[in-house]
DNA sequence: ATGAAAGCGCTAACAC
DNA sequence: GTGTTAGCGCTTTCAT
């Protein structure tokens, strides 16, 4: 069995009370008593057990955290930043995968909320009503990172998707290029469907150029998926000179399908991306792309939640966190 | 106040033990009971408290993942496989970063064993001594994960890294080469040294290769650094016509050095490397290597765990998976 | 500054 | 098959 607060008191010959103050930092505390208890605790060995500290004070200092697959560089930089800044205020983190199945997100929740955490980071590519409803009801804070919520009802932190997405488009415009085709994934998340889809057509009207319908080229979120959308590209009946592409996995696979085909970038089609990763300075050539602080939201987020579970005032719960363009090769 | 099993016990008009039973599923009571609980669970929201089971029983059905950093594609995959074999045993995962630093993982040991986890699965790329010796006195099991353990002291899930490294520079001394590099991270790391390092100079030494100091490229774990590290092969007195990199991040460094200093792979320089990510598809030539499966690696370590936990017995501690070459494009 | 005592919400004997 | 009753190890009034 192990080393109790009981245990401690009796050795220190003070009470429980005394014991628990000491190790919470108490100040009511006699000097000279505080010592004599330290002095027990240590030779004793005792470790404060947290989970009866947590039934006790219903506060277990630890957060859930919900994101679709904790292995992409995607959530695995943001999922960073929110440990990071969950260590720096003294937190632990449940963290579960969800795969983005909306059933998965709603087990996690109760489960996570069953486990008393204190609070919850939400990550996902779209917020279904059944999630939507499940999280109004918890007893405690959330906050989505990176993650959009349309109907702006919870604390979210993200970057301004659509004016990337119109400034890339933009970019592509300036250097001359009329036929820009929209590199997606599936068009159900909101985050491709209203944000990035949003500005590349606001771009495109501006500059008064036609918005055609087969530019839109959707597919599976993967590198693969991509590589081979370059055989689509090929039929189509215009055919384009650039890309824009809603991450860097996305836009290597184009990238590689284009080169391996024989074609040059930039000479050939030029590309711009929402940087995700490394993997934009790792290819050849190297890709311009609209830079996504995934670990700052991260960061920002756990900040935000931390300040709401403990009550205070925030002015801005819907925060947006500035992002930049890294002009490298794949646009002259 | 939330709604506890007293309330369900009253509402129904039971005792407290029988919701217990209920909802722990244990067979001793009547169906017609049955229903009546599950139907004022139901209708009150009944959730159980896990913090408060989890005192009572002494179980918290949660595991400690002590890893390096979750942001690498490494530590990324292996911890997808620890999850979701957890997320099979209805085990929650509380994941800390250590950044590799052994007073970290120390602290990190002590907090998740104050959390009550029933395990703990540890990576690192090296055991100190003073980890070694918290790990000793854990109440609770644990496993390491694609970390090595020179002691032979604890459960650990591992490839043959010595094998494979040797089978990798056999594979380059049969294309003819002599002369060849071993690209590394720091050998003060255990993997590194014990096992990569010596599976190198094992092939040489059969085929009568001369082992050259000057060889033995040691550099950070980064892709900066690998890029870079082109500068000081170049100076060497020997001129290499080959590489064997311990990792997929260094070997995509050291192929876009020679690539951009005008050099072509494989034909004035071969490369073969251990696989960590996708990187090795991705990059142009793809890169020939030995496969780690990652994700298997966690997922066989979480295995051994619940396994360890349920104290069934096991034939093995030290388990090794197999591994295999996928054979690509930077080796002719 | 310190102690006594009542819970926190649940499990697990044990009794019936 | 069901109920009673101790705890689990701590925090938190409330006294003193």
């Amino acid at each position: 069995m192990a080393i109790t607060i009981y245990d401690v008191a009796r050795d220190a010959n003070v009470s429980m009370a005394t014991v628990s103050r000491v190790v919470n930092g108490n100040q009511n505390v006699k000097p000279s008593t505080r010592r004599k208890v330290l002095e027990s605790i240590e030779r004793l060995g005792y470790r404060p057990n947290a989970v009866a500290r947590g039934l006790a004070s219903k506060k277990t200092t630890t957060v859930g955290v919900i994101v679709p697959d904790i292995s992409t560089s995607f959530y695995g930089e943001l999922s960073r930043g929110i440990a990071d800044i969950a260590t720096m205020y003294e937190y632990n983190i449940i963290l579960s995968n969800s795969d983005e199945r909306s059933e998965r997100e709603l087990e996690l929740l109760v489960d996570h909320l069953g486990k008393q955490v204190d609070g919850i980071i939400f990550m996902s590519d779209s917020v279904s009503e059944e999630v939507r409803e499940e999280m109004s009801r918890a007893p405690v804070p959330i906050v989505l990172a990176g993650t959009i919520d349309t109907e702006e009802q919870f604390a979210t932190v993200n970057i301004d998707y659509e004016q990337a997405a119109y400034e890339s488009v933009v970019k592509l415009i300036e250097n001359g290029h009329k036929e820009i085709v929209f590199i997606t994934g599936p068009l159900s998340r909101d985050i491709n469907r209203v944000h990035k889809k949003a500005g590349y057509e606001r771009a495109l009207k501006e500059a008064d150029i036609t918005i055609r319908e087969e530019f839109m080229i959707e597919m599976e979120d993967t590198y693969d998926a991509a590589y081979e959308s370059w055989e689509k590209i090929q039929q189509l009946t215009v055919q384009p000179t650039a890309f824009f592409a809603v991450n860097s996995t996305l836009a290597v696979g184009v990238l590689n399908g284009v080169r391996d085909a024989g074609h040059s970038v930039p000479d050939d089609y030029e590309i711009i991306c929402y940087e995700h990763s490394n993997l934009t300075r790792i290819v050849r050539p190297q890709l311009t792309a609209a830079v996504v602080p995934l670990y700052d939201i991260g960061a920002v987020a756990m900040r935000l939640l931390t300040k709401l579970m403990n009550e205070e005032e925030v002015e801005e719960k819907q925060i947006q966190l500035p992002f930049h363009f890294a002009e490298r090769d794949s646009l002259s």
